[in-house]
RNA sequence: GCCGGGAUGGCGGAACUGGUAGACGCGCCGGAUUCAAAAUCCGGUUCCUUCGGGAGUGUCGGUUCGAUUCCGACUCUCGGUACCA
């Protein structure tokens, strides 16, 4: 053993002897309990970020620590190859997509071989190999057979400038992010899946989600959005009008109708009206994205038409507003401006009326300014008056549909899967046109992504090459013409945790492997994935269940949403309007008095940029910090150790490297204590206590062997409840506190007991550091455990009896505040502890001009003297 | 806007089921070692203080013998918001 920690030496090592015995193949073992731990898969951006480190080192811990309980686990590891950033990068670099994904890969692999992470690397699969996504093809095709595919128009994000489809975050303020040009909204045909006949299943099967965390399932349970009311239909000469409310008991204060812009009735509206066309035209230069539409400053016109009120056969006028959309359900909704706040609002500003249908059940509450969207009592509603609101539903419904006017209806916020995108990178949907543009399914797969391409930046290439479009129509032999568009890349990441339980498989999507290791015992992943993501999973999941290939319900038992990593983010915007990211170790920040970021500026030139906010780690905000300057400093050990003692996994974690150097010079201490203690550590094995004899020892020897043994099993108690509640800060923060007392310990008065009690210690210490810092844990247990005795051969034993104490310290409170500390012995009961705290100097001292009125001792912990 | 999180010393964070606020680490201060520095080691480090003590876990209020922890209202901040992944 040489004098120094050497960790470029010990980790390659111990990297080479996992690769060449490949200690983390997973092979399928009946005898053994099976764990599969899953850690998201990355998009391949280019350099690892200190987010994946986070999230591949959480990931990496749990599936050491389940291996240490003896299980049989799966760690794979894959890539989320397609994407728009490849595009970007492609047009940037005048490369193809696929080149520079590819040498992404390739570099971000080794860097995760260069962290020691234990994955089946058998097992990698890459989404934008053909061998991957011909499976989503096949896979496509039987749910088009099962009829949950569908085409329909819907809405994107049209530069005009550029000629292309932008994702939302490529509009910036309204504008083309490359173009600068006035983004437009244009509708296209493009293919929905039917989650929303899949909405009650995977609602319900929340419930049965132990594992995951409550937030998530909340977010999800909103997302999906169940809500119960009634389609009601207002009759118009220019043709009746369906809504959908939850509110039926306020239908009698129903004061105007509105519908989107694309309704037919505002379509035909426009047509003899100049201000209506102009109205509909200033529509189409929003956004498309909810954030934007739901603050933005609502606008309508009126249509000047009118349709009956169902139940009063009033004239209800009919409005287009702005925040109304085609997309969700009917594209027509009825106001009720006294009881709903954004119709009470457009109703002021157009001067609309408001008519009041409920009152609060408690007459005196104070309903404000504003609508009353409480629940309470009907008036001003006819026959319906003084019903609850409750009761007013259900009779207003009945009503409505014994005059075939409207019928009781469950909607959902949920919205069709739109799965086409306008884009090169990604599958191709394995559809063909025949000559009169009917669609049907390919037979043949892959429908394969031509790679070798010229990125433009105007449209996809695949869109004009006739190569890639031309083809005979799967049935009937004669010319067809492919589907351009691509899948969402959502599609790829919802199938790849089963594909890994046999991703060598050519002749299926799945077999029975699949049934083996799912469901995923532990997935581990991002919060920023808590709903799209994660729900589109349990979807296909289901899907994937329905077509026969699985039998399980869900993909993933157990969840840890991992916080962010978020760093400052740095810009600058050119004089076409376009931003332009700064990566933060490129920038220098200076600060003001009260240590906030004040001047920002570039290194390499010393011209400012602007401060833009601390944000998650991503390519397109340029702020992710690259880990492989302190591995290639300090090693992989101290960077695992240091990301997991920064905060626990479920926090978000604003970067900063300040403290790197403090976990390096914790496992040198580790290290250096074993170089220190060699001969000691030696002389006997490395393994815990079973059983103990003090005595006939001295009382010296005694307590020094009992403290020494206390500290080290009140450790290990802790130790053994982080791991399982997945703290994995105050696991280090532990392995600190037992190096420090292991120095610090009195092993000369111990004796003979002095070589036992530190082996105990030793192990320990070796044990519960090993999944977070497992290169040197491993080189030190070679060096010094018995031969044939593994290090994952076991997991750490509590050990009562050292937790034994005689006197216990009791801290003394009058009036809740902290007066004394007192050592009393085990055995006094509740009354002499009493007397004890009072008779304390300074307890007395307090007490000399008060009366007692009560006291409270809390066994073990305190005593809290109340008294005035 | 809506949905879900978060806020504790100069900094990252700890505190089990309501029971000593600040574990562990960073930084800083002092000391040892050194020709000197780095590294290392030892000690101190929430703030105020008349040195008795007092205040203190984003803000305001409540429950309790006792609240970082439970309840109500709010502020700021992060994530998501259906074409970033």
């Amino acid at each position: 053993m040489q004098q120094d920690y050497d960790p470029q030496k010990i980790e390659t090592e111990a990297q080479s002897i996992w690769a060449k015995n490949k200690t983390f193949k997973a092979l399928e073992d009946s005898t053994k309990e099976k764990f599969y731990c899953l850690e998201m898969f990355p998009y391949p951006s280019g350099k690892l970020h200190m987010g994946h480190v986070r999230n591949y080192t959480i990931g990496d811990v749990i599936s050491r620590y389940q291996r240490m309980l003896g299980k049989n686990v799966l760690h794979p590891m894959g890539w989320d190859g397609f994407g728009l950033p490849a595009e970007n990068a492609a047009i940037q670099h005048k490369t193809a997509p696929a080149a520079w994904t590819d040498q992404n890969i390739a570099t971000m692999r080794l860097q995760l071989q260069r962290l020691g992470f234990g994955y089946d690397w058998d097992r990698e699969l890459t989404t934008c190999d053909p061998s991957y996504y011909k499976w989503e093809q096949w896979f496509f095709t039987k749910l088009y057979e099962r009829g949950l595919v569908y085409k329909k128009e819907a809405e994107v994000n049209w530069d005009p400038i550029d000629q292309t489809v932008l994702a939302n975050e490529q509009v910036i303020d309204g504008r083309g992010w490359r173009s600068g040009a006035l983004v437009e909204k244009k509708k296209i045909p493009q293919w929905f899946i039917k989650i929303t006949e899949y909405a009650d299943e995977l609602l319900s099967s929340l419930d049965d989600l132990d594992g995951w965390p409550d937030s998530v399932k909340t977010m999800q349970r909103n997302w999906i959005g169940k809500s119960v009311g009634a389609d009601v239909t207002f009759v118009s000469t220019h043709g009746d009008l369906e809504v959908f409310t939850t509110r039926p008991d306020t239908l009698m204060g129903v004061t105007y109708l509105a519908v989107a812009a694309d309704h037919p009735l505002a379509i035909a509206a426009a047509e003899s009206s100049q201000a209506i066309a102009q109205f509909r035209e200033q529509c189409q230069q929003t956004s498309t994205a909810e954030a934007d539409l739901e603050t933005m400053e609502k606008v309508g016109i009126s249509l000047g038409m009118h349709a009956t009120h169902p139940i009063t056969g009033e004239d209800i006028p009919i409005w287009c507003a702005n925040f109304v959309l085609m997309s969700y359900g009917t594209g027509a909704v009825m106001a009720v401006p006294a009881h709903d706040q954004r119709d009470f609002e457009f109703a002021n500003k157009y001067q609309i009326a408001i008519k009041s249908v409920i009152k609060p059940e408690d007459e005196k509450a104070d309903i404000g300014d504003g609508a009353f969207t409480d629940q309470g009592i009907l008036i001003n509603s006819g026959d319906f008056d003084g019903l609850s609101s409750d009761q007013a539903k259900q009779q207003i419904t009945q009503w409505l549909v014994s005059n075939s006017l409207g019928r009781q209806q469950v909607n959902y916020r949920l919205r069709d899967w739109g799965v086409s995108r306008q884009r090169y990178w990604g599958c191709p949907i394995p559809m063909v046109y025949d000559k009169l543009g009917e669609a049907s399914p390919a037979r043949d797969f892959p429908v394969e992504l031509p790679r070798d391409v010229v990125m433009d930046g105007v449209g996809s290439p695949i869109k004009k090459m006739r190569s890639f479009i031309d083809t005979v129509h799967p049935e009937t032999g004669l010319e067809a013409q492919r589907e351009t568009d691509t899948f969402d890349t959502f599609f790829e990441s919802s199938w790849y945790y089963a594909r890994f339980c046999c991703a060598d498989l050519d002749t299926a999507m799945l077999d029975e492997r699949a049934n083996h290791w799912l469901p995923v015992d532990q997935y581990v992943g991002g919060i920023e994935h808590a709903v799209m993501h994660l729900l589109y999973a349990r979807f296909f999941h289901k899907l994937m269940r329905d077509v026969g290939l699985l039998d399980s319900d869900e993909p993933f038992v157990k969840l840890l949403t991992q916080g962010m990593v978020t760093a400052e983010t740095y810009h600058r915007v050119d004089q076409a309007g376009k931003l332009e990211f700064f990566n933060p170790v490129d920038v220098t920040l200076e600060l003001d008095e009260k240590g906030s970021p004040k001047r920002a500026t570039l290194n390499s030139d010393g011209s400012e940029v602007a401060i833009g906010g601390v944000e998650k780690m991503s390519k397109s905000k340029n702020n992710g910090v690259d880990p492989q300057g302190m591995i290639d400093r300090y090693g992989a050990d101290t960077v695992r150790l240091f990301t997991m003692f920064a905060a626990p996994p479920d926090q978000s974690l604003e970067w900063n490297d300040d403290a790197i150097a403090g976990a390096s010079r914790f496992l040198r201490r580790v290290y250096a204590f074993f170089y220190k203690n060699e001969s000691t550590l030696k002389s006997t094995p490395l393994e815990q206590i079973s059983d103990i004899d003090l005595s006939g020892l001295d009382d010296s020897c005694q307590q020094s062997v009992k403290e020494m043994r206390l500290l080290t099993h009140t450790i290990v108690k802790r130790v053994l409840r982080d791991y399982e509640r997945q703290q994995f800060n105050t696991v280090v923060a532990a392995a600190m506190e037992l190096t420090n007392a292991m120095e610090k310990a009195k092993w000369g008065d111990m004796q003979e007991l002095a070589t036992p009690v530190m082996a105990e210690a030793a192990c320990v210490l070796l044990k519960m550091l090993a999944p977070v810092s497992p290169h040197l844990c491993e080189f030190l247990w070679e060096q010094f455990a018995e031969e044939n005795v593994e290090l994952n051969g076991s997991w750490l034993v509590l050990d009562e009896s050292a937790l034994v104490q005689d006197q216990i310290t009791y801290v003394v409170q009058i009036n809740g505040k902290l007066r004394a500390k007192l050592s009393v012995a085990a055995s006094a009961n509740n009354a002499e502890i009493e007397e004890m705290a009072k008779a304390e100097e300074n307890v007395s001292r307090f007490l000399s001009d008060l009366t007692v009125r009560k006291v409270i001792v809390v066994p073990k912990k305190l005593v809290n003297i109340v008294a005035n």
